[in-house]
DNA sequence: GCAACCTTTGCAACCGATTGCAAGTTTCTT
DNA sequence: AAGAAACTTGCAATCGGTTGCAAAGGTTGC
């Protein structure tokens, strides 16, 4: 079947350690050695067996990647982005989808069996607890778009949600607007919660503003227009911050098909500038979420981890900044 | 750091193969044995290492799943369907991102290393060859969205493009459509070649009626918003068979730019019937892939193959239908 | 109570690599 | 030219498991 070491040694006649020592880095070996294992690898076309040199060297280069987010057109720009990260450094996606599962136990367990070097779970949804679960498991762990928190227990990566939840209110504020919503994101999603908070919290200064709030049931489209023509039932604010950008362009679909203009009669701020938003067809006001810049530094973290398992825990967070579109009238 | 059979053993007091038997379906062990070693498996937290395993059963459960289409929204729904499919098999997806690369050495190198038990290459662009590299590499290997060939050297699970493109004339034609156009995916791509060939073969048979080909530089939004402002420069056709929906929706995109109504103005049907040509906002006609039943049906065969390798290749092939939205003018 | 049979168990070799150590070679110094 | 220092190399143990084999233990039948 596939090739071996001893093979490539007998055919070199050298010892196995010869030819182990030709393909690991800084290992001491004669040029002549060298080529002559070089030649018989060929000849067989030999290459090393990951998983067994893992065995020796404690190091898969295998790396966990958790999701429950599969539903959300943002992830593939976050797959992409990890994908390639990960492997431009060497490193190996193993992904965990999540899809309806909350329970950490299963993912850790898991993931141990394979020795992953490390986990990233990639959601805005999970609760700290989640990552905590793979710290304590003893597997390091990164949180991307995790819960920022001042004491963090676990590396996260990613943006202030509150902050942004204010940033939303104050730019409503700024263009005006009376009768503000917020249409949030699942109601047990860490970053809805925060959002929410930072949103209610810059408005109760301003108690002459009337303010309302619901969550959808997921990051979706379908979510956020049946959550949107509900509200149309009753009667519906000025603007509508809303959890992100899929829930907006959901929220948007409900506005036209109720004879709407979305940024005339109705305003909508989204979050994440996905790359949909940009459409014409959408032009989306929204908050901008530096993904790239997140997954580079996630990656980048879990670069470091690998050289320091026990590192000091630690928050990036990454600022927003509003993206001037469509659907918010303009500021006075 | 993890604890290993040898530590189990010796708490539980039995030998290391009884703890490995007790591990390891269907091997003969007492229930006394059993029971000790559960018990001490679970005071110690026990889980058998994977990898340590594979390298005498010679499974590692490891599947490589391969591909180069990012941008294309389509590819969440695939990604969300192979992941779970696997998991639910016990099947572990280590993901392989093309994006430029068309070489299949560096993967199929990449992969053996990591002693994948099958490979899935899932792409509609990549030609046979690819896939074809894996095999060779004696890697099991099944080709979703592959070519299908009449005699196929790998595994294909898919579509027939040709078929599909002559059933987009067909459609057309029958909504008295007279002069039209096929606005491909990339002219390297197999699936844009083949659908193409179709659409011409089946035009040929109506003289009268006028043609005219382009092909976009990717399947993405912007690559078929672009191509399609190109033809809106010149003198469009009637109605345009796109390669698919991320296409069609780019090329919608553009029409309603220029003040055209899609349907009324211009015809467009597209290919996939992904979640968001449901969309109010977009409402395109297209041909609808069974994407599941071909994501089941591809996994179903990799876990043939891992039990008979040298498993004659085979070409499972998925009927597809027009789902009739608004873009096209009604059948007279 | 004994023979024949089946089940359970541990030993030891092995899967494909890495690595500390000591012996053997080279190279450098003086 | 001899001795010290630096580099190469193979041996053998090891990583965490699995498994063929033979011995030990338990059942069954008569």
């Amino acid at each position: 079947m596939s090739v071996t070491l001893k093979e490539v040694a007998a055919l070199a006649g050298v010892s196995r350690s010869a030819v182990s020592r030709t393909f690991t880095e800084g290992a001491s070996v004669s040029a002549k050695t060298r080529s002559k294992v070089e030649k018989a690898a060929q000849a067989l076309g030999y290459s090393p067996n990951a998983l067994a040199s893992s065995l020796t060297t404690g190091r898969t280069k295998l790396i966990g990647l958790i999701s429950n987010n599969f539903h959300n057109p943002i992830f593939l720009e976050v797959f992409d982005q990890f994908t390639r990260a990960l492997q431009e450094r060497g490193l190996r996606p193993l992904i965990v989808n999540l899809t309806d599962e909350t329970e950490p136990a299963n993912s850790v367990r898991m993931l141990r069996q394979y020795s992953v070097d490390a986990a990233i779970v990639a959601s805005s949804t999970l609760p700290p607890s989640f990552a905590k679960a793979f710290h304590d498991a003893g597997v390091p762990v990164v949180h991307t778009f995790g819960r920022s928190a001042t004491s963090p227990e676990v590396h996260v990566v990613g943006i202030d949600n509150v902050e942004c939840g204010r940033m939303a209110a104050r730019e409503l504020l700024a263009r005006g607007y009376q009768r503000l919503g917020y249409l949030g994101g699942p109601k047990d999603a860490t970053s809805a919660l925060d959002r929410h908070r930072g949103f209610m919290e810059e408005l109760s200064n301003h108690p002459d503003i009337d303010v309302t709030h619901c969550f959808a049931g997921a990051y979706s489209f379908e979510a956020g227009r049946a959550e949107m023509l509900r509200l149309l039932e009753g009667s519906p604010a000025e603007a509508y911050f809303c959890g992100d950008d899929i829930l907006s362009i959901g929220a948007l679909s409900a506005l036209t098909d109720h004879g709407l203009n979305p940024g005339k009669d109705i305003g909508i701020i989204g979050l994440n500038d996905m790359e949909m938003s940009r459409w014409e067809s959408v032009d989306l006001t929204t908050i901008h979420q530096p993904i790239k810049q997140i997954i580079t530094s996630s990656v980048d973290l879990v670069e470091e981890m690998l050289k320091e398992p026990q590192r000091y825990p630690e928050a990036r967070i990454f600022p927003c900044r509003v993206i001037e579109r469509g659907t918010l009238r303009p500021r006075p």
